[in-house]
RNA sequence: GCGGCCGUAGCUCAGUUGGAUAGAGUACCUGACUACGAAUCAGGUGGUCGGUGGUUCAAGUCCUCCCGGCCGCACCA
């Protein structure tokens, strides 16, 4: 795919330039607009390390490939066999040119169905890389509070997670999911001693994740008025650290249902971690974390509490270790999970997908790692992400101000229902349909932007299946495998003639591109340039679809055309598979 | 006050280590279904890339300062 196609001419260019095999890749760059040719190679930086002038050198290269082009071929006629003779001498190249600082390269139209033959057809894994091949990433994604129903913001934090891993894994990369449940924390006890106080008040059959809720926005809203609430709740908590049975059985039956309501949920977006490891997981390995501390001379004491302080240059209030009243803290908490993922686990990247508001926790915590000298801090990564907000401000679950990840799916199957029964009411399988476009059109809509913004939560375009949407993509794989099926016969994994016009060239160069897509994607952890691609796909493919007839036309052009159907049909259901939406065969 | 993220078309947003003419969707106007799926496609209107100064052959992208929005700033997680 691309990066070979990179590879290769890198190596036929580093003999007539003064650089190397991996300068050349790297300068090399798919120029913006698409008749520039579809390689480019800038030679400003070059021109002036030579103190030459980029124009002149871009013609001189020109000139000196076009010598040795006709130097080695002649002006004879070349048949099939010697266009083969061709690629190797010329890797492929079908002319370059100078414009300005640049040299163009066009590539020659077999030499891309030789590459989608290759890279695409014949894979069961497209565009996927060896890069990460022996080493293992641990992927925190997701890690919902338990007792606390899903909202907008932990669907982001699951879909962005799951992408992530996804994208580690087409690098090569060994995954490890992991669940960093929040299960506890003082929060425990305020719900403990609510259960206690007013549980009997609440139907727990039904909804049990409402009845909780309801409890606890209930405590807050007392709290309010009685500030001897907090206290008690703090009491609590410590008698769940301490292990009164009691405390315990309600944090027991918490956990419970909560966790019965997150796998229905994980189950419909179809997420599945390796490790569900919850924050209480590392009660027993916390004292190991603050004795490290102590051996390395970093804990102090100050206004009562154990602390890690930073240089004064670093500018940031200290990391708290141990409350004034001996508890633990979420740092605590984190670096015990941190070592625990390096030493047991045996991670070597350790990814965190987690709300940029809590960006100065992380930064602490990667610190202190790296204070206690522990190299491997430094493969740590904090992959932020901007807040759903609402236009009167952000969401709270404590005033209950929530939109829950259930209404959305809801409201986002009416729409598609509602679809459906206007375009194609005879539809099979219609409800798991309605339910995977859905699916597509929330969690595209999610990833498709940088995750680094912040959104303003609205119900039309969270939902929407217009434009550039989920179910755009999916109803260009939809009308690909239609192509298929009225086809009636397997289509053939490779091209019987060549296809030259610009809509098909186009779209078959864009098909080899994913290799670089998912590369770019995991190194940046962002999503959206895979998301930004996809819909590149379908737009060149629906250029292609419009401007040309497939079935019907003469045998070797119709299967031709075929196997681009099946090439632009695979690629497709690759990306949304990393994405982690789901292709119905029709909608 | 200190720190971080963000500011691109009426609206919502893309824009990969700085590269050629800043792109989509939506809205509005026009056109294309006896058609391989119109959840689509083609064309049009729409831009001081918040402002300023700088670095560079080249700046939406990097640096300075200013303006605006959001988030965070030790005993919640």
């Amino acid at each position: 795919m691309l990066n070979d196609i990179k590879k290769t001419i890198s190596l036929y260019l580093k003999s007539k330039i003064n650089l190397d095999e991996a300068q050349i890749y790297n300068l090399l760059e798919v120029p913006k607009v698409y008749e520039h040719g579809h390689l480019s190679l800038p030679l400003f930086q070059m021109a002036k390390l030579e103190k030459t002038n980029p124009m002149e050198l871009a013609k001189n290269l020109q000139a000196q490939i076009e010598k040795e082009y006709s130097e080695k071929l002649g002006s004879e006629k070349l048949g099939s066999e010697e266009l083969q003779s061709k690629n190797r001498i010329n890797y492929g190249i079908e002319k370059v040119q100078a414009v300005g600082g640049y040299l163009n390269i066009t590539l020659q139209s077999s030499f891309f169905q030789e590459n989608v033959v290759s890279g695409i057809l014949s894979k069961k894994q497209i565009g996927f890389s060896q890069e990460g091949v022996g080493q293992k990433v641990a992927v925190d994604f997701s890690s919902p509070n338990v007792a606390k129903p899903m909202h907008v913001g932990h669907l982001r934090a699951t879909m962005i997670g799951n992408a992530i891993c996804n994208l580690a894994e087409s690098q090569g990369y060994e995954v490890l999911s992991i669940n960093h449940l929040g299960d506890w924390g003082s929060q425990f006890g305020k719900l403990a001693w609510a259960y206690k106080q007013w549980g009997s008040e609440y139907d727990f059959s039904e909804r049990p994740i409402d009845a909780f809720l309801k409890i606890y926005i209930r405590f807050h809203e007392e709290a309010e008025k009685d500030p001897t609430l907090v206290q008690k709740g703090t009491e609590q908590f410590r008698r769940l650290e301490e292990g009164d049975l009691e405390t315990r059985q309600i944090w027991e039956l918490i956990i419970k249902y909560s966790m019965a309501d997150f796998s229905r949920l994980y189950k419909i977006l179809g997420i599945h971690h390796k490790f569900v490891l919850g924050e209480s997981f590392y009660n027993d390995k916390l004292e190991d974390v603050v004795q490290r501390l102590k051996d390395k001379n970093l804990l102090q004491e100050s206004e009562g509490a154990q602390v890690v302080f930073f240089d004064e240059k670093e500018n940031m209030p200290p990391c708290l270790i141990k409350k004034s009243d001996g508890a633990s803290i979420y740092a605590t908490r984190d670096l015990a999970a941190a070592i625990y993922r390096h030493e047991e686990m045996k991670a070597h990247k350790l990814l965190y997908v987690v709300g940029q508001d809590q960006t100065l926790h992380f930064k602490q915590v990667f610190r202190v790692l790296e204070k206690m000298g522990y190299e491997w801090a430094k493969e740590m990564f904090h992959i932020t992400f901007g807040l759903y907000r609402f236009k009167d401000g952000k969401l709270s679950t404590r005033q209950g101000k929530i939109v829950l990840f259930e209404d959305i799916l809801n409201q986002s199957m009416d729409l598609v229902r509602e679809m459906i029964e206007e375009k194609n009411p005879n539809l099979n399988h219609k409800e798991l349909v309605t339910q995977q476009v859905a699916i597509g059109a929330v969690i595209f809509n999610d990833l498709v932007n940088d995750r680094s913004k912040n959104v303003e939560f609205d119900w039309d375009r969270a939902i929407s299946i217009e434009g550039d949407s989920g179910p755009y993509v999916q109803y260009t794989v939809v009308r690909c495998r239609s192509l298929m099926r009225k086809f009636g016969k397997p289509v053939k994994e490779s091209f019987e003639t060549l296809l030259q016009s610009p809509e098909e060239q186009k779209l078959l160069f864009r098909l080899l591109q994913l290799d670089h897509v998912l590369k770019i994607s995991f190194n940046h952890f962002k999503p959206n340039f895979l998301a930004q691609y996809l819909l590149e796909v379908c737009s060149d493919f629906s250029h292609f679809y419009h401007a040309h007839r497939i079935l019907g036309e003469s045998e070797a052009i119709e299967s031709s055309r075929m196997t681009l159907v099946l090439a632009t049909e695979k690629i497709l259901t690759q990306g949304l598979q990393i994405l982690g939406i789901p292709t119905p065969d029709e909608m």
